[in-house]
DNA sequence: TAAAGGTAGTTAATCGTTTACCGTTAAGCG
DNA sequence: CGCTTAACGGTAAACGATTAACTACCTTTA
């Protein structure tokens, strides 16, 4: 059996009020320091633990956060790892949940105030956000939304990735390349849309003709299936603009698979930065995310508001840039 | 306010033993059709939302499992990602602790059975799942460890990662290498043990010296960093084995940055088998983790103790496997 | 007609803490 | 000596569910 704190009470002929105020390190009255001794001492010596369950329900603090993400991919790795580093000195224990292939992720969202978490961190999970405030209008869970921007309510660190991907497009353009292509994935979601919104925009200013390749997913396996495919019904376009690097790296493979040349042939960018970029024998360009600054803003914001639910919610806005490598780099 | 049992039961003039027994789907008794769709009703029309933290008090289960892995690596990360694949149509969320950056991961370790979790999974953990026990002798929660392979009691899926690495440096001998180097880092724990025990005895037997290059992370700026500095000082080794693919892939890119070919000058082969190695110009040899396999039966063990915490203990021992690739295939 | 059995729902204890609000004791003080 | 006050700790009510045991009523059945 577990041992409670009434177990340490009774041993020691003291209340289970008494013994609480020693553990729980908050002493709303005087505890004398003998007694105090006397309860670390057994609790010790009985391997007490407290339960967090009943603590919770008490306090209505669960030290959990949770954070909804899309997948699991590289990138939204990073992001967990950054944000708990952030969150560990503060002593919260992190819920992950890659909500794409979750098989019911909307009645997930409308039924997420069961578990009581203290906080909720939604990465490019605009969606979610929404089908969760739509059904618990009265829920008011401190909620930080990071990722691409969008039109949001609450506290918000937002990417802008329309500027991103203008800047991807016209270092193409400036790299010679005169059809590049966008290549994305199928699901419509905003980060496609504001990095095809930059994309068209572009193309369109110089009087080309946009192109888009449409792969299922926006995983390496997908995109470099889906090349393969489109190279065999069309020509290869001489640029390539990628949803997220790791399309990037799924395209860039399918074209050494064919024997066409990187950057001379088709000069290929990416988009968010993540490590595996520098680790090609070819380092990829690629739009970078800010996640350092992202993860260290989203927390900061996030905990402001479990420590004072009522501040002004705070809207940031950072810019991702364009790192050129050796990828779309001609001589 | 949130919204209770006993505030539909007021509305209804029902007990919450009633409302209960119809929102918890387990009728211990008869409730009559209509009270029942009144009950659901009403709680759809208040938008209540049960508490999992109150019926975690009682019940004992919070639903929630624990993960403890080393770091949240890609390998480990495609772990995590396939368990909460097979997790998921079971109802579980999943927390997920990376001990190796945890500040003080034992005293984590000791206090852990605090959080009430239905279940652990532990992935390359065997000092934590060590601390753990030794504080914790009478806690009997579920736990199953997963990884490479290591004297243990319990449930455990492991993986021979001794005869592995002897495929490996075999595989590189063959090749033609006369002095292969076993890259890894500064921390010894018994999965690079492991591995070091099959380079060392593979090396004897040839009758070659054998040549350990430590880096202080198994991270791929980590082994590129050293890479460098080791090949200022030293002549450059004609074989490669890597602790894992990261630092197989770290490694590549110094010796690509120094002009040194891969795999005519260097044959390399790394560990796990993540999906980033597919994904190079020149794809990297690895043992391959059967991380499906193991994932399987990691939660099919773990799942039939949660529902009968009496039944034996099950281990069993999985092989890694060689993939060649270009990185160690000669012409 | 009395016992048995089924149906529908209630009572109240319980899970392990926290915490607002009360005692009790003894020292301090005029 | 009587009163105040600080020091130390206890009482008991939450928190929001679950659940064993029980009541009450209505039908069967022998």
């Amino acid at each position: 059996m577990r041992v409670t704190i009434r177990d340490i009470a009774n041993r020691l002929n003291l209340s289970t009020a008494t013994v609480s105020k020693v553990l729980s390190g908050r002493e709303s009255t005087f505890i004398s320091e003998a007694t105090r001794q006397r309860v670390l001492e057994t609790a010790r010596e009985m391997g007490y633990r407290p339960n967090r369950v009943a603590r919770a329900l008490v306090t209505g603090k669960t030290d959990i956060i949770s954070l909804w993400a899309e997948t699991l991919a590289p990138y939204h790795t990073e992001v967990v790892n950054l944000l708990m580093d952030q969150m560990r000195p503060y002593g919260f224990e992190l819920i992950v949940t890659d909500m794409v292939k979750h098989p019911d992720w909307r009645a997930y969202c409308e039924k997420f105030p069961q578990w009581q978490v203290d906080g909720i961190i939604a990465l490019d999970s605009p969606r979610c956000v929404r089908v969760y405030h739509e059904a618990n209008p009265m829920v008011r869970t401190p909620l930080v939304s990071i990722g691409a921007y969008y039109l949001e309510e609450g506290d918000f660190v937002g990417v802008d990735l329309y500027s991103g991907a203008v800047e991807a497009v016209q270092h193409l353009l400036e790299a010679g390349c005169r059809r590049p292509a966008y290549l994305v994935c199928e699901y419509g979601h905003h980060v496609g849309d504001a990095r095809y919104d930059g994309y068209i925009s572009v193309m369109q200013q110089a009087g080309l003709e946009p192109l888009v390749i449409v792969a299922e997913q926006s995983s390496r396996p997908s995109a470099r299936q889906r090349m393969h495919e489109y190279l065999q019904e069309h020509p290869c376009p001489d640029g390539l603009f990628c949803f997220n690097d790791e399309m990037a790296i799924g395209a860039y493979r399918a074209l050494c698979e064919r024997g066409i040349r990187v950057p001379d042939d088709v000069a290929i960018v990416g988009c968010d930065g993540i490590m595996d970029t520098e680790y090609l024998e070819r380092p990829l360009s690629t739009v970078v995310q800010p996640v350092a600054e992202m993860c260290r803003l989203g927390w900061e914001f996030l905990l402001r508001r479990i420590e004072n639910p009522s501040v002004a919610p705070q809207q940031v806005l950072l810019k991702a840039h364009l790192v050129v490598r050796d990828s779309s780099t001609r001589r």
